[in-house]
This record gives C-alpha cells, sequence and structure tokens, in this order.
DNA sequence: CAAGATACGTA
DNA sequence: CGTACGTATCTTGG
C-alpha cells in the first residue's frame, strides 16, 4: 500500500516574519509570571507565551517562510541621534531578559531562522524582509505589537497585531489601518509623529490627538507639505504645531523604518524547515512544557524532522474467509506486529479490529467482526500459539480485549510500552508515535491520514483507520528491536522477559476479576458518613454565624486568619496552609469550636467522596475492576487507578469501615491477605550487609523494639513505647532521605534530640549509612540507579547546581533502588503465586496488589494449601541475606483478613 | 474548559 | 527540610 502524496501546491506563498521581543513582551505581561516556572526557578511565561502564539500561527496562517527578528540592544542608530529614544522605558525585568535565550532555543529546535542586526531594531529588520518578500511576490505577515510597523501595510502585507494575551490576533490590512487610525498605512508614522508615540517617549504636538493630525494630513495631502505650509493652519493646534516643528521632524526621522538593510540571508533562504523533534523533546521536558509539546505535536505533526520517512506496508484489507491463508503464508516465521483495534476498560473490553505486520512489510487488516468461522478459529489458533512471537505497545487493554472474545493470547515477545519504560521510567506517557520519531526517527503519520489531499484522497475513512493500524503494526517491530537493544546492552532485557511482560497478563487477570464489594453496606455507609458531613457543616456554621464554602481553602483563610485572627501557619504558594495538621495546632492553641468542626467536617467528606467513588465503580457483576498501571511509577512500583485500590483507608477506625465493604465473592471462601513486613528495610540490610540489621531480622523478634534496644543501649525486655515510636519512625524514615529536621517534625522532638538520635542509630548501623551514601555517590557517577534485578532510574539532577533540586534528587536516588527493589521482588512473588496456582490446579485467585500487599480470593477447600503456597512463594521471590517475613490473615472482608 | 494549586488517602 | 503514587475540589487564566 502506497501512501498517496499530495502534489506540490499552487497555493501563494506567505512569509511570517514575527518580532521576537515585542511578542515576547507581550506574553511575559500577559500570563503572571508566578504561574510558569520550572521546578528549577526558571521563568518561562513569556518562552510559554510566544511559543504558545508561534504554533496557533503556524496553524492558522500555514506560512511557506519563516524568520523572527530580535532586537540586540537599547543602543541603536535612534538612540546615537535621539538619546531619549526609548528612554522613559524601565529596564525590562530581570524575569524577562533571561527568557529570550529560551526563545531563540526553541526556535532553533523548530529550525526557524532568527535574526538581529546591531544598531538596528528588529523593526527595521522586519522592513527589509517585507519589502523583498512582497517583491517577490510572496503574501507577507507580520506579527508584532509594535506599532511602527503599520507603515508596511500593504495589499501585500498584512500585521497581525496582538489584541489581548497572545492568543487573540488582530490582522491589520490597509482597509483595518485606515478605518482606526483614520488615515492610510503609508501615512501612519507621519500621524504618529504628530501625535507622538508615549511607548517610544517620542513626545508629539500637546492638544493634538489622532482626529486633528489625520484632518491635517487629508487637507494637506501629506506631512511633507503640512510642514510646509505650517503657518497656514489656523487655531490653538496651528500654534502648538508651529511651536514643535523641531519635535515632529525629528519622530519623523526616527519612526521611518529602514528598510534596505544588508542581512545575511534572504526571503528563499527562510523557507519552512523541517524542525528538530530530539531537540525540541530535550528543551520542552527541561521547560517543563507538556501541554504546548502535545499541541505542537498535534498542530505539526507532519512536519517531522530529520526524518527518515515513514513505514512502508504492503497491506491488504482481508476479506472473509483469507485469513487462514494470509497467516500461514506471513504469520508462521519471525515476529509479527500486532495492533488491536478497540475499547477496553474496568477489566473488559471488546475487539473490533486486528492489524499484522511483518518485518518484510506485509500487512493484514482483519475486521473481526466480519470474520468466517473457519477466520476466526485460524486466528484464534495463532493468538494462541506460543511460538508465534507477536510484538504489541501496550498490550494489557488489548488482551483484555481479546479475552471478552474469547480468544486468549501467548506468545507475546515484546512490548514496546514496558522496554521504554524500563530505557526512562520517569516519562509520564509512552506514545507510540512519539517513540519511533525518537527513537528511530521515523514517523508514524506520513501523509497517509491526508485529510487536506482534497480531490486525490484516496482512503475512505475505514481503509485510513487500517492503513494507521497496519503502520503501528509495522512500526512496532522494528522499535522493540531497537528498545530491547539499548536494554540488553544495558542489562535490563531480563526484567522485561521475565518480570515485565508475563506481569501484564497476571494483571489483565486481577483487572478481569476485580474484587467483589457489598453494595448495601457501601451504600449505608454513605448515607452515615453524609449525615456526620451535614452535622458538621451545620455545626461549623452555627459557630461562625453564616455559611461559607468550607473546601475553600480562600475562604478559610479569610475567616481563619482575618476574621478570627488565629495565628499564621506555614506559608504556601498563595497565601497560609490550612491542611489537616496545621489546624490541629491551630486548635491546641486556640481551642476554637470552629476548628473541631471543620476537621470533621474534612475528615467524613473524604470518607463520604472515596465510598462515593468506589459505589461508582461498581460493575454489573458486583464487583470493582480496578486498572493497574505498570509504567507510572518511576521506581518501579505499580500504580492503580480507576478507581485507585492501592489507597483505600486503614488508619482511623472510620476509615478501616470502608474495608469492611470489599468482601469474599460468591463462590469462594474467604479473602486472604498476604504481605511483607518491613520489606524496605530487610532490604536495605541485605543490601547494605549491616551485620547488626542483619542479625535483628534475623532473630525474628519486634524489629523496631530490638533496633531501639541497640540505639537506646538498653536490654530488650526495657525498650519504653516511646522509644520504639522513635525508632520506628527512623527506621521508616531511613529510606526516604529522612532528614533531622523531617524527623524532629513528626516526633515532636528538638532537631538536636532528632540529629542525636540518628546519630547513635548510624552508630549501630554503620553499614547503612555506607549503603545510603554509596547509592548517592554511584549514581552521581554513573546518572543511575539499580534495583536487585537492575531496573535504573535516570537522575540527572543529581549534579544540578540548584542545591533544592539537587537535594531533591540525592534523596530520590536514595529511595529508588529500595522502594525499587521491593517492587521488583513482589512482583516475581505474583508471577511465582501465579504459576504455583496453575501449577497446582487451584481455583483461588489474586485479586489486588498493594505495594507490599497481595489480596486473595479462597475458593471452598483450598484455604490452607493456599496459604502454604502464597507464604511459601512470596517468602522466597529472591534469595536474600534476611528472611523475608510474610504474614497473612483471612477473613470475609478485607478489613477482617488484616492483621 | 483546562490546568494548577491544595488537600489527603495509601505503601 | 521524607519517597512513590491518584483523586476531588477550588481557583484562575484563556
Amino acid at each position: 500500500m502506497t501512501n498517496p502524496t499530495s502534489a506540490p501546491s499552487e497555493q501563494p506563498q506567505t512569509l511570517l516574519l514575527i518580532d521576537g521581543h515585542s511578542v515576547a513582551y507581550r506574553a511575559f505581561f500577559a500570563l503572571p509570571v508566578e504561574n510558569f516556572s520550572t521546578t528549577t526557578g526558571q521563568h518561562t511565561n513569556a518562552v510559554y507565551g510566544f511559543t504558545s502564539m508561534l504554533i496557533n500561527v503556524l496553524r492558522d496562517e500555514k506560512p511557506t517562510h519563516l524568520a523572527v527578528a530580535f532586537d540586540v540592544s537599547r543602543k541603536t542608530f535612534r538612540s546615537e541621534q535621539y538619546a531619549d529614544y526609548k528612554a522613559n522605558r524601565s529596564k525590562s525585568p530581570e524575569e524577562f531578559t533571561g527568557q529570550i535565550g529560551l526563545i531563540k532555543e526553541v526556535l532553533d529546535a523548530l529550525n526557524i531562522v532568527h535574526l538581529e542586526r546591531d544598531g538596528f531594531e528588529a523593526d527595521d529588520i522586519i522592513a527589509t524582509l517585507a519589502r523583498q518578500g512582497a517583491a517577490a511576490g510572496l503574501n507577507v505577515l507580520i506579527c508584532t505589537g509594535d506599532r511602527d510597523t503599520l507603515q508596511l501595510v500593504t495589499d501585500k502585507v498584512t500585521v497581525l497585531y496582538p489584541r489581548k494575551g497572545v492568543s487573540d490576533l488582530a490582522r491589520l490590512d490597509p482597509a483595518t489601518v485606515e478605518e482606526k487610525y483614520l488615515v492610510a498605512p503609508s501615512r501612519y508614522p507621519e500621524l504618529a509623529a504628530l501625535v507622538g508615540e508615549t511607548s517610544d517617549n517620542l513626545p508629539g504636538i500637546p492638544g493634538v490627538g489622532p482626529k486633528t493630525a489625520a484632518k491635517w494630513l487629508a487637507t494637506y495631502d501629506g506631512l511633507e507639505n503640512l510642514l510646509r505650509h505650517a503657518g497656514d493652519v489656523t487655531g490653538k493646534a496651528g500654534e502648538s504645531l508651529r511651536e514643535h516643528l523641531e519635535d515632529v521632524k525629528r519622530n519623523r526621522e526616527l519612526n521611518a523604518l529602514v528598510g534596505d538593510l544588508e542581512l545575511p540571508v534572504a526571503v528563499p533562504q527562510l523557507e519552512r524547515r523541517d524542525w528538530d523533534r530530539e531537540a525540541v523533546h530535550s528543551l520542552f521536558d527541561g521547560l517543563e512544557f507538556r501541554v504546548l509539546r502535545d499541541r505542537l505535536l498535534e498542530t505539526l505533526p507532519a512536519e517531522d524532522a530529520g526524518s527518515q520517512g515513514g513505514f512502508e506496508v504492503s497491506g491488504e484489507i482481508l476479506g472473509a474467509g483469507t485469513v487462514r491463508a494470509w497467516l500461514d503464508a506471513h504469520a508462521r516465521t519471525g515476529v509479527v506486529g500486532l495492533d488491536v483495534s478497540g475499547r477496553w476498560r474496568a477489566g473488559a473490553g471488546d475487539v473490533t479490529g486486528l492489524a499484522l505486520a511483518t518485518s518484510d512489510g506485509a500487512a493484514a487488516w482483519i475486521d473481526v467482526t466480519g470474520v468466517s468461522p473457519d477466520d476466526d478459529q485460524a486466528l484464534a489458533a495463532w493468538l494462541a500459539d506460543e511460538t508465534a512471537a507477536k510484538a504489541m505497545h501496550d498490550a494489557k487493554g488489548p488482551l483484555l480485549a481479546l479475552w471478552s472474545r474469547g480468544w486468549d493470547l501467548a506468545g507475546l515477545a515484546s512490548d514496546t510500552q514496558l522496554a521504554a519504560y524500563l530505557l526512562r521510567p520517569d516519562q509520564r506517557v509512552y506514545d507510540l508515535a512519539d517513540l519511533t520519531a525518537r527513537r528511530l526517527r521515523r514517523d508514524l503519520a506520513v501523509a497517509g491520514s491526508g485529510a487536506d489531499d482534497g480531490d486525490q484522497a484516496a482512503f475512505s475513512f475505514d481503509d485510513t483507520e487500517s492503513h494507521d493500524a497496519m503502520v503501528r503494526a509495522r512500526a512496532v517491530i522494528d522499535l522493540a528491536a531497537a528498545l530491547e537493544e539499548e536494554l540488553e546492552a544495558q542489562g535490563g532485557a531480563t526484567l522485561l522477559r521475565e518480570v515485565e511482560l508475563p506481569l501484564t497478563r497476571t494483571l489483565a487477570s486481577m483487572e478481569r476479576v476485580g474484587i467483589a464489594v457489598d453494595q448495601d453496606y457501601l451504600n449505608r455507609l454513605y448515607a452515615d458518613f453524609d449525615a456526620a458531613v451535614v452535622a458538621a457543616e451545620a455545626d461549623a456554621f452555627a459557630v461562625l454565624g453564616r455559611p461559607i464554602n468550607l473546601g475553600s481553602p480562600k475562604q478559610l483563610q479569610a475567616v481563619l486568619f482575618d476574621e478570627l485572627g488565629m495565628p499564621k501557619t506555614r506559608r504556601t504558594l498563595s497565601g497560609y496552609t490550612t491542611d489537616a495538621e496545621s489546624l490541629q495546632n491551630l486548635y491546641a492553641k486556640t481551642e476554637h469550636p470552629f476548628l473541631a468542626h471543620l476537621l470533621r467536617h474534612r475528615d467524613q467528606i473524604r470518607l463520604r467522596q472515596t465510598v462515593e467513588g468506589l459505589l461508582k465503580s461498581v460493575a454489573d457483576d458486583g464487583r470493582i475492576h480496578t486498572t493497574y498501571v505498570q509504567t507510572i511509577a518511576a521506581t518501579g512500583r505499580l500504580s492503580s487507578t480507576d478507581p485507585n485500590l492501592q489507597n483505600i483507608p486503614i488508619r482511623t477506625e472510620e476509615g478501616r469501615r470502608i474495608r469492611e465493604a470489599f468482601v469474599v465473592g460468591e463462590g469462594y471462601e474467604t479473602l486472604l491477605t498476604a504481605d511483607y513486613s518491613q520489606i524496605e528495610m530487610r532490604i536495605m540490610a541485605d543490601q547494605s550487609e549491616d551485620a547488626g540489621l542483619i542479625e535483628a531480622f534475623a532473630s525474628g523478634e519486634d524489629f523496631h523494639s530490638i533496633t531501639a534496644s541497640r540505639v537506646f543501649g538498653v536490654p530488650a525486655g526495657e525498650v519504653t513505647g516511646a522509644m520504639r515510636a522513635k525508632i520506628k519512625a527512623m527506621n521508616y524514615g531511613l529510606a526516604y532521605g529522612l532528614s533531622a529536621f523531617g524527623l524532629s517534625q513528626q516526633l515532636k522532638i528538638e532537631v538536636s534530640e532528632a540529629r542525636g538520635l540518628m546519630e547513635e542509630y548510624f552508630e549501630r548501623f554503620g553499614h547503612v549509612r555506607d549503603y545510603l551514601r554509596e547509592i548517592v555517590a554511584t549514581a552521581r557517577r554513573t546518572g543511575f540507579t539499580e534495583t536487585v534485578l537492575g531496573r535504573r532510574r535516570y537522575l540527572p539532577d543529581l549534579n544540578s547546581s540548584n542545591r533544592q533540586r539537587r537535594e531533591m534528587a540525592e534523596r530520590a536516588a536514595l529511595n529508588a533502588p529500595i522502594q525499587g527493589s521491593a517492587a521488583d521482588v513482589i512482583k516475581v512473588a505474583m508471577l511465582d503465586v501465579e504459576t504455583a496456582i496453575a501449577r497446582q490446579g487451584l481455583r483461588s485467585r489474586m485479586l489486588l496488589q498493594v505495594h507490599d500487599e497481595l489480596v486473595f480470593e479462597v475458593a471452598a477447600g483450598e484455604r490452607d494449601v493456599f496459604e502454604a503456597l502464597v507464604r511459601d512463594k512470596m517468602g522466597h521471590a529472591v534469595e536474600m541475606s534476611v528472611p523475608l517475613e510474610v504474614s497473612v490473615g483471612v477473613g470475609h472482608s478485607w478489613h477482617e483478613a488484616a492483621h
């Protein structure tokens, strides 16, 4: 199948000229600087606004030629002539000047020519290029917030003038200029000379406004003649004119743009060029322009650059009865790229089409709604054939869709989304088109979808859809090879093949099964919490004497700190925090009953909202099917969404009631939960080889008590609750890079005491300190951290010159191998449990994973054997120098099964 | 209407 | 001034 390519367009060409400074300056004031800063503190509002406008103009005007002009400095021939030129302008704010360089970087990444000329203004460059462009027969568009350029407007030259902000551009053609300023464009600078231009610090004639000036220019047919006959002008204004003749002449000299600069480039060299996708990505990553990047990719998808072209497929749409033959001819050897069209969510789905492609370019599209019984059978067999290797991108959803249709999938040799995740786990999205462009420098969406090919649109919508799907299937093959090669080189291929890839199936299965909930119970719970919300709200309003929105931090701040005059809490970006901890502190100080009601309201509304969310997600089968995302957490953990079942309350009594709603399903005997005890500490003990910690775990005694007895130097029997609590906080905090300050805050003790505690701790467990330091030091050297299974996380900020950023990266580095290794361990355990269930032919099944806990539904009669199986597989997922302790509980509900 | 800020639930 | 997440709500800018 070939792509229709559009013939060279006969449309008139358009030259777009942008005044970089002017537009950036507009953007700077249109967008509040405090809302546009990177985590490093770099301001980006001007860059954002400029780029945003640029994207819009490129989209709307589709210029064929393009350049951006900048001012070099204040010093120009104009300021030489007239020292006060633009002298009224306050120095550009510091926050602005730094952004011009970034804008130029954006332009470089987009391969857009930018120019500046010492001694001249951007306007002069624009005037020169506009003249050249118009002479060459191009339509010229000038984007600027500087009215001086209006003099350039002709029927070939239009000014785009930002009306408000940077998104609303007025088109100023000769008629519009005349309507607005009462003179023709060529006369505009004459008018401006008379009236003056405050922004340039060019004073005009006092008492003469645009109307008078326009009238004069009309009467005397231009400025030159007006000045010659200045004596004839009557009235007060005429007198004023005569007194300010020199000002007017000077103004006119200064506002005349230089249209014949010698420039290093001419219009033909301004032809739009492909942009550098790699550069754009890395630049936008740094600027934290997520939305803008998406808009750019959307707006200019086919403009891809340095591109090696697209993917060629010779595809066919398989008619009924031809599937088996195609599979036999093409899909029995090598890896086949598979792209599934359909829908999937909440553990279910359906398939509408399948695209298959081979590395030699053969491709097929199968409309699964129109297959013959024999097709169906052949397809089912091929999909389930372990020896028929497939490569996919994000296989979990499609797997659910295939299952819903009664098909199984085996032989999944590669998932490009997973591979990309393992290579760079800190990205949020792994878009196939993006990956092919960045990794292969090939574009997924070349021409094929050519909606604006007009009369030669050879593809119907369906054809386009099938074509795109085949291209994706084809792309996945090459992408898989490229990603795996890189993964192989860094030792991560095993993790992909033996953990992440098989885990996809396990997760899909958990999502499909879901967990049963007692809806009646949830409804009662909702009513309870709702009643408490209403009561707390009424109480709060009664104390206050009027209703407010208790959910509005802004209104709360007004009430607490202004109205009631309470002491100020910790600062937030826009005021003072009203978080629960601060409100508790305030309550301790003031004992104001409003605070108690407010806290109660917060609490209850949150619980109500959690219950409401759960009720909304109950499926027709009476179960909740969460979705696990395997490629979100930078450390290697899973995440759960829609609903998130990894943050169901447990800490408070009332919160735990929600866990009672999760119950064993019909046909099963009980729920069973199994969790790792102190898995992160065990990993630290193992990895640091700290004899003290290893011994503490080997003893099998209460870990926090044992470590506390060592730190405080008292016998185990004499460890008080307070001692244990302090060391427990340390034990937990260690893996997060806890500071003495943080520890003191948490324990509400003096920083000095916290520091002493830490020193004492590391005195006893010195290897832990060495280990933690070593992680950071190694990461700073290599650029990444690594888990026990070789899962990497890159932390470029470890060498940042920004202290806050650097220290944040240090804590992340400290934590990543610990949290990540724990994630590795439980993933292996999940696979081992699944394998063992299958091997032993049990019916019991895995339902949920909550980072260090697994929840199962146990079939009748399997309780003992299953518990033994779980303890065994979880306890021996990896070999370590300390035992992996697993605690197990059973019960009718998730709450009862807790232990 | 979309995005950020705030608050808060879990491990 | 402790890591990793997801969700709801309010607020604000376009």
